[in-house]
DNA sequence: TTGCATTTAATGTAAATACATTTAATTTTG
DNA sequence: CAAAATTAAATGTATTTACATTAAATGCAA
């Protein structure tokens, strides 16, 4: 099954269009891949995300701002999500004693606990696509930086 | 700027994860593009994209469930997107003949001569990318539903 | 034909997101 | 130093999304 099946779209008006909505297509199946896995742990793929960039700091301290440079999606609301993440008790939050005006947050051993859980099923499921190769997956990087990189801004 | 710089992550656990993570990036990036195109014609790109099916069908009504075989982020309530359409004078809704139960959903010339315009500023964005040429593009295409197919079933 | 399961779309609702604004702290400038 | 500009995070809100449920029509089986 290629993106024409998937759509239901016999042509495309070029290659071009054609790799515009294969990327959003499978950026959006690759989401809902991570969503359906998490979901059994209660969190959604943007805490997941966050909890993880907070676990590679080495559990350094990180602000708000910090973690959003950090994020998949931009566009979440990096302060909301930690509140999600404090109410489930996964970090803390506290005043930056540099700069009051930033927070610091901290993952908690609980949230290390639950992303350690999470981990084996993540690698698991990464493991199925073992089978592409590490070959095929360096060219997919490449090619997919290079379509951002188009836009030499942002 | 490589997937690395952008999320400012010096490694991955794998190349695996580093595709499955620049696979999601790189997706909700060109969904950011296309959103900030459609901008100032009022159209939000799930809005758009079921436009440009009802388009593709040569102007034959579709119902709701057609419509959403083809999208592109299928999570999105194709029923609430036409109520949007239909608020904007783009659509027409009518019960379907042959199934009662089923809408029937026709574009209107309003609707093409919106897609018309954004057709204008569509190619010349989609022509940015023109640079990485055909093969890639290709190239790129086949990777993504290798992807996909790793699970047989979905 | 009647009753039951299935299909199609719409809707109710809780949560998440986009976007602008606000608040507070810090930095810069005159 | 004081005032203005900038920065960091939080918040208000309208919209959108996720998910379950409902309502109506159809298909199928007894």
């Amino acid at each position: 099954m290629g993106i024409s099946e998937d759509l239901k779209q016999r042509t495309f008006a070029s290659e071009t269009s054609k790799s515009v909505v294969n990327i959003i297509f499978t950026g959006n199946w690759m989401m809902q891949q991570m969503h359906d896995l998490l979901k059994p742990f209660g969190l959604t793929p943007q805490q997941y995300n966050v909890l993880r960039i907070l676990r590679g700091q080495q559990n350094n301290p990180m602000t708000v701002l910090a973690i959003t440079e950090r994020m998949m999606d931009k566009m979440s609301n990096a302060s909301r999500l930690v509140d999600k993440l404090l109410d489930k008790k996964l970090v803390l939050r506290r005043e930056c004693p540099k700069d009051r005006r930033a927070v610091d947050v901290i993952i908690l051993p609980a949230g290390l606990t639950l992303l350690a859980e999470i981990d084996q099923v993540q690698k698991q499921w990464e493991m199925t696509f073992g089978g592409i190769g590490k070959d095929k997956m360096n060219q997919l990087n490449i090619l997919l930086d290079e379509f951002r990189n188009v836009f030499s801004n942002n």
